[in-house]
DNA sequence: CAATAATAGTTGTGTAAACAACTATTTATT
DNA sequence: AATAAATAGTTGTTTACACAACTATTATTG
């Protein structure tokens, strides 16, 4: 028995899609709840997109973040109603929604990224950066046979 | 600036809980689509422990596969709906619902087991396995973080 | 330029997630 | 033995996902 023996195929897809995606994202919510900002991991997916690039489009959104249209409608609608996006009309395409950071919202950028930060740095307390390079050199691979 | 420096803790987090799993879930619901197998991944999940242990409780369920127990309920619920699960009381315990495999769960084992194979070949081609070892093991370090 | 195709976004439906609050049952404590 | 604590499971609520079907608008093409 080799390496190549050492996990199933079972054992490999439960690796890259299983549970360490799943606690992330539930300890990422409660480390925001803990700092008492009001948002989901996926919100905040959107949110990361803005604050490099604000007033893009829906669909800009959602191929950015590998969502489909009508999770993107949903997300920006409970941005919306959370005060920290707004919807504009393009000026010339009116098919186009942009999505703009209110004040609110741009006011969220600094607490959110400390939250993160921290836990993501709990979260790979012990990896060497190596590993992390791997891992993305890997799922870069993976994600170009999927997508 | 070292490689330290080349992935934002943002980055790494998208890395880990990003778009890889969402991505892998769609596929593999597809593929099963495809095959005219009606399961999600996640029932799956289910199924696949119930492949090896055979009338656990909802508790082990729900621990084996890092989900509340709600979770574990609903998704057994609809398990039980499409006829490949049943609940069984504990002889002795009444707290306990023991989930077993029906015959016709029995009978889908080695089609999804099939599906899933070639899902995840597709998935990690190009990858070497000291590449998916060095995941597991980095996976195994954040869930102990995390957990 | 009219018909068709492509693009952007929304709504409907079913499944699944987390969290909180709850019932029923068993175990531990005093 | 009676009370308290722990354990197993369910239900309610909100958020999010995928897919299908839809409207509105813009671009293509014949």
């Amino acid at each position: 028995m080799n390496a190549t023996d050492l996990l199933t195929n079972e054992n490999k897809y439960n690796l890259l899609a299983g549970r360490v995606p799943l606690l992330l994202n539930r300890y990422l919510g409660q480390q925001f709840k803990n700092e008492g900002i009001n948002l989901t991991r996926e919100q905040w997916s959107i949110l990361a997109i803005l604050y490099h690039s604000d007033g893009v489009s829906q669909q800009f959104l959602a191929e950015a973040t590998s969502r489909d249209k009508p999770s993107v409608t949903r997300l920006v609608d409970n941005l919306e109603k959370l005060g920290f996006v707004e919807r504009r009309n393009h000026e010339t395409d009116r098919r186009l929604n942009l999505i703009f950071l209110t004040d609110s919202g741009k006011q969220m950028q600094d607490p959110i990224l400390n939250v993160v930060s921290e836990t993501i740095e709990k979260a790979i307390k012990g990896l060497t950066e190596e590993q992390i390079l791997a891992i993305r050199d890997a799922f870069q691979i993976i994600y170009e046979n999927i997508k």
